[in-house]
Order: structure tokens, then C-alpha cells, then sequence
DNA sequence: GGAATTTCTTGAATCGATCAAGTCTCCACG
DNA sequence: CGTGGAGACTTGATCGATTCAAGAAATTCC
């Protein structure tokens, strides 16, 4: 079924203007099937796909492609950088608290950008960053059964 | 003028049942007057008003105190994490894309959470994190400034 | 004022990420 | 095809922010 797939690496590196490389392949693979994954998790997927690549060279092609604007990487507070393949789309994020997990949230109130502050204080607001911190359901299933065996 | 004083290190401290020490009482000063500093800023700022204290001291200070409530931290992506006094409120942050200056932005729409995603995929959610990006005023005309040179 | 508790100092270590120099790969051109 | 040169990748060091650990000093409560 050509057309079916959801990735072209290649032709995303070509309109980037990018060499088409194993570790670039590599990493957009990887991060279409785990999206918000970190340098070092990626690293991890990309091995398991059997692909040699250092972790440096994770590092340096999620670099390039992030100035690119072929990814955006996102910086949740307390853990290390996450990155995705949706840019420009201005979709916010939703961060467990207990294993950092993240979630994409559509923008609830319409186009970029969907919140402007009532001060602006003089700044001319570039981007709205919005994050929800809260518990996931695998979180706040494991503390439930973590709570039941404290009070067995 | 007894009151007129913006802050009570020393109760604020015996409020959180915490030691009144030379250096938690340092770190609250140089808080209420540098909101949203980073330790090595407030750490800078201590030993310019005449009280020795190890920048590590400033760590485990901020650390306690954030911890008892008495502080809260942020920490915007690229920069180190920074501090400040209003906790509870449910403000917001506005982060200048040049020089990581960090300024208040009070809630547009009310109580907290002031927002709430439109799908939460299941997470309890206990906390909306907004931060927006811009250039303040003066990163702004240093911007002017340095074009005019570079047409110059 | 003195003992017990905690905080602070000094120094090392951690984590995520970047830098630097040399080697190897991609790809445009002959 | 075959090759040359730009630019990727590897290896190893380095960085900034923060935390950890053990002993010395300070605070609190009697
Ligand atoms: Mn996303
Ligand atoms: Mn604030
Ligand atoms: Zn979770
Ligand atoms: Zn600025």
C-alpha cells in the first residue's frame, strides 16, 4: 500500500535541506514510533532497531534537525529534553508528575496564539508554553495499590 | 513606620517550623528584593550585602525552603532554575527569549487552574504551568541598537 | 550555659548536554 | 563508475547546574 506510511524520513531531510544520513533515518524512525522521547531513550530505540549510532551522534542529529525546524524539543521541568515530529501546530503538553510521562493536548481555544497574558509588560510574546503537570492513570493506579498494601 | 516592612524573614521561617539561621534569613532578603533569581544570583547577591555564605549553602537553603512551601521554583527551559516568594497564587511567567529575565503575569481568567486541557487522557490534573516567550523591552532596543550598527 | 540537633563548609560526584579533533560517509561531479 | 571534498560520526574531554557526603559550626531548648 504505498502512501500509507505516516514517515518519510528521507523526503523530510530532503526539504530541510539536510544530508540524508543512517543516523538522521535513524533517529526520525525512532522518534515516529516514540514520540516525546529523550536523546538517551531514543538511543536506546534506535540500538534495539539495530542501527550502530553513539549517543553523541543522537545528540548532534536531534541538534541539527531541531534548528531545522524538522523537530521541536520541548523542556519539561526536571527532565531531560523531550523531542517530537509535530511542529508548528502549536499543541501544548501534559507531564506526569510521577514518571514524566508526556502527552500532546490540542489547543482548547483555537488558533497560535491561543493565550496571550493580560500584562505583557512591555515584551512582545513570541509563544505561548503551556504545561499541565498532573498524574497519569498507570501512576495513580500504582499508587492506589501501593496505599492498599500500606494499610494491609 | 512599624508593618511597613514587605517582609519577615524570621517569621516567615518560624511560620514553616524552620531554624532561624544567618543564611535562610540572607537567601529570604535577597529573594524579596531580586524575585526570580537564580542561586548563583541570589548567591551574588548575599555576598554583596556583607553575609558569607557558600553558594552550596544557598542550594540546601532554597532547597528546605522550597520544600516547606516558603519558596517556589521554576525552572524555564535553557536556564537555570530561579526562585521567588509569591506561592499559591497561581501566576504565571513571562520568560524574555534574549536575556531569560522573568517577570510576573497574573491569571487572565480566574481562580486556579485558570485552564484546563480539552482532553486529559485520563491524568488527574493538579497543576497548569504557562509560560510564555518573548523579548523584553530592552533586549528589544539592544536588537534595534545592533542593526542600525549593522546598516551603519 | 551546655548538650542535642541541624545547618553550613569543603570537596567530590552526578546528569544532561556540548565541544573538539580526527576519521569516515555521502553525494555531486568528472 | 570513481573520486574529492563537505560535512557526519566517533572518541574522549569538558561544562554548568545541582546534589551528595562527612566533618565543623551554629541554633535551639532546657
Ligand atoms: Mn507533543
Ligand atoms: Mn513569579
Ligand atoms: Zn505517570
Ligand atoms: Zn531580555
Amino acid at each position: 500500500m504505498p502512501g500509507s506510511d505516516v514517515l518519510d524520513p528521507t523526503a523530510l531531510l530532503r526539504a530541510a535541506g539536510l544530508k540524508v544520513t543512517r543516523g538522521r533515518v535513524a533517529a526520525l524512525v525512532a522518534l515516529g514510533e516514540h514520540s516525546h522521547s529523550s536523546a538517551e531513550q531514543l538511543h536506546t530505540h534506535i540500538a534495539a532497531g539495530g542501527v550502530p549510532m553513539t549517543l553523541q551522534a543522537v545528540y548532534l542529529s536531534l541538534q541539527v534537525l531541531t534548528e531545522h525546524g524538522v523537530l521541536r524539543r520541548i523542556e519539561p521541568a526536571g527532565s531531560a529534553a523531550r523531542y517530537e515530529l509535530r511542529v508548528g501546530d502549536n499543541h501544548h503538553h501534559l507531564v506526569c508528575t510521577g514518571c514524566s510521562r508526556v502527552v500532546d493536548v490540542d489547543c482548547m481555544v483555537g488558533e497560535a496564539p491561543c493565550l496571550l497574558p493580560a500584562d505583557a509588560h512591555g515584551f512582545s510574546v513570541q509563544e505561548t508554553e503551556l504545561t499541565f503537570w498532573g498524574v497519569c492513570p498507570d501512576c495513580a493506579a500504582q499508587a492506589a495499590t501501593t496505599r492498599e498494601e500500606g494499610a494491609a
